[in-house]
DNA sequence: GATTTTTTGATTTACGTACCTCAAATTCGC
DNA sequence: GCGAATTTGAGGTACGTAAATCAAAAAATC
């Protein structure tokens, strides 16, 4: 049978009130007595029993995630996602708090997070804004005892606990490498779509994809990014404008969101004449989409593994436990029209 | 918080006994006190605390895994994800119990098969053969009320309870996607590599990887499937002899292991005139091959998801819960070299 | 060596559910 | 309306751990 404390206390000749203290990180033991106990725990092949003890200590995790009012399709799936894991976290002693703040806006995320370090939670995330007020305040709750974790968008790295999200700058890579590889033997300009080059994402995605291009395919005129402030009908006029400038255009990568515009404006053009499509996040639309040819290929991150993600990190943090790194790593998703989910 | 029993016993104004008699189904209560009850239940919206249950019951889930003896990256990657898995199962109540059976022996999975249902653990998961033999051993595992998992390759849908791993198909439609598109402009034609065609995963990947060809590459040749059996010797042989046959062979899609040999035979062809190699599993050798530009991409299945899967899968299945659909979705991963993880 | 401080032991209660026993109340059959 | 059968109640113990209290023992300090 699985060894108890009980059975530590014996082999270690203790009483269970002392395994307990060296169990639980408590003081008041020597350092000898403290090594018999561990001793006993390693010969036994002692683990605890996670269940009983979440049981006894009748703890509930409480958990904030601080999200932006953002009406893309990509937060409002990772919304759709929090929310549901909300309604999942009841079962495992954990409670989800969820709050919104504007978008973009430091002020209100700053103010968001300081009234959350007030409430003390167990654990905080949320969608970052690189910028020093945020860092600051971060900071504050880390050093306050608190884990937090970024979502999505990261900090400094020393700033936050754990960040929850895809790097950036491989992603970028990443979709240059694709770009370069799918338009060999087809000559034309390609164009980065940001959303805004403000965001760190998407510079850093930017960022990786220039380095490719000029490393592997420097023979590849790359055309100075626009901006379409995830905005469709804005992101629509610059797709449209680009295109009857540079007739020849081959590629795009769209690394923000608004790309329903993006995708209108793909969609008037002839079948040959269509630039290679890359872009970020499946939604319906790019879905439909990469069905129909219009566009190439969609890097993704899986806002669901994303949120469940963040969920057990802050638990083991708030517990002291471990976590499995390799299931924390959050993917670079490539999807073709053939490998669709 | 929560309801308890307690308050499920006050609410329908019985005993805790009664509230105790009608959660597990036991006999000696009138019809209208059931239904008291169980008004109570959806009242209050009770869900029974699976933790403190099987804590009262000292109930131990105990999972088999029957895993080939076979000696590829894959499989002992595969092995140690488990035995990792069993690591940390302890603290939740589960252990796992980890089966050999030789490689492709139909007899001797079936022989253990009826063994472990003999043991009557609470799931079982195996790396399929699918052959009729094997099917009829596992639906009569399923149908003695045992939940099975099939492990990265699947028999019937009928067959088992679930399956962990990839669509192979897909994942075969992606590798022909991938070769297509990355051999534009290049003439030459293309080999499959196979581990063996009696393993249906294989067939799957040459299906699919064969249908995309001809739907959206009809011009490109597809050389015959040869057969490496996952021997990197052999493969290393059948690649050079296709080498020296077909000067100008454009790509190679291996989908079975023994890549080691596959890689030896590239390495020495001189840089200009290496084929599009893509290929399945990430391992030490394929990443160091995809970084080095030996090959072009690896496909993968993630085994430690695959693994923490199967076991939500089975732990859901004995205790009657649901899983979260998405989570257990194993995805087919795309590696170039830039989005490694 | 007496005093203070630190360490350890013994014991208890609690968490939410399962499961057992025994007695009391209710219903049923005739 | 009686005895018999069934249903219900009340209460307890158990699971493995957490956390608390208070007393006892050991170690450190002067």
């Amino acid at each position: 049978m699985k060894p108890t404390v009980h059975d530590i206390a014996a082999h270690a000749g203790v009483s269970l009130a002392t395994v307990d203290r060296v169990l639980n990180g408590r003081s008041g033991v020597r350092a000898v007595t403290r090594q018999r106990v561990e001793e006993a725990v390693a010969a036994l092949g002692f683990v605890r029993d996670m269940a009983a003890a979440n049981l006894a200590k009748g703890r509930v995790y409480t958990f904030t995630f601080i999200l932006p009012a953002n009406d893309n399709s990509f937060m409002i799936g990772l919304r759709g996602e929090v929310a549901a894991a909300a309604r999942r976290a009841a079962a495992e002693r954990m409670a989800l708090r969820i709050i919104d703040v504007p978008a973009f806006d430091v002020p209100a995320l700053v103010a968001a997070l300081e009234a959350v370090a007030d409430a003390r939670p167990d654990g905080v995330a949320f969608v970052a804004i690189d910028a020093p007020p945020v860092r600051a305040v971060a900071q504050r709750l880390v050093a306050a005892g608190i884990p937090v974790v970024t979502l999505v968008s990261d900090l400094g790295e020393a700033s936050r606990t754990h960040y929850a999200g895809i790097d950036n700058i491989a992603a970028g890579r990443t979709a240059g490498m694709l770009t370069g590889r799918f338009l060999q033997g087809r000559a034309g300009p390609v164009l980065p779509l940001s959303g805004s080059l403000m965001v760190r994402d998407h510079r850093e995605r930017l960022d990786g994809f220039a380095a490719v291009m000029a490393e592997r395919f420097a023979e590849r005129a790359i055309l100075a990014p626009v901006e379409g402030r995830d905005d469709p009908a804005r992101t629509e006029d610059l797709v449209g404008e680009a295109l009857s400038i540079h007739g020849d255009l081959a590629g795009i990568y769209s690394f923000g969101a608004g790309n329903r515009g993006l995708i209108r404006a793909i969609e008037r053009l002839p079948a040959k004449t269509r630039p290679v499509v890359i872009l970020h996040e499946l939604t319906d639309v790019t879905r439909a989409a990469l069905v129909s040819d219009l566009i190439d290929a969609v890097l993704n991150q899986d806002a669901g593994h994303e949120v469940r993600s963040t969920i057990r990190v802050l638990k083991a943090a708030a517990d002291g436990s471990t976590v499995v790194e390799a299931q924390e790593r959050i993917r670079i998703d490539i999807f073709l029209k053939d490998n669709l989910p």
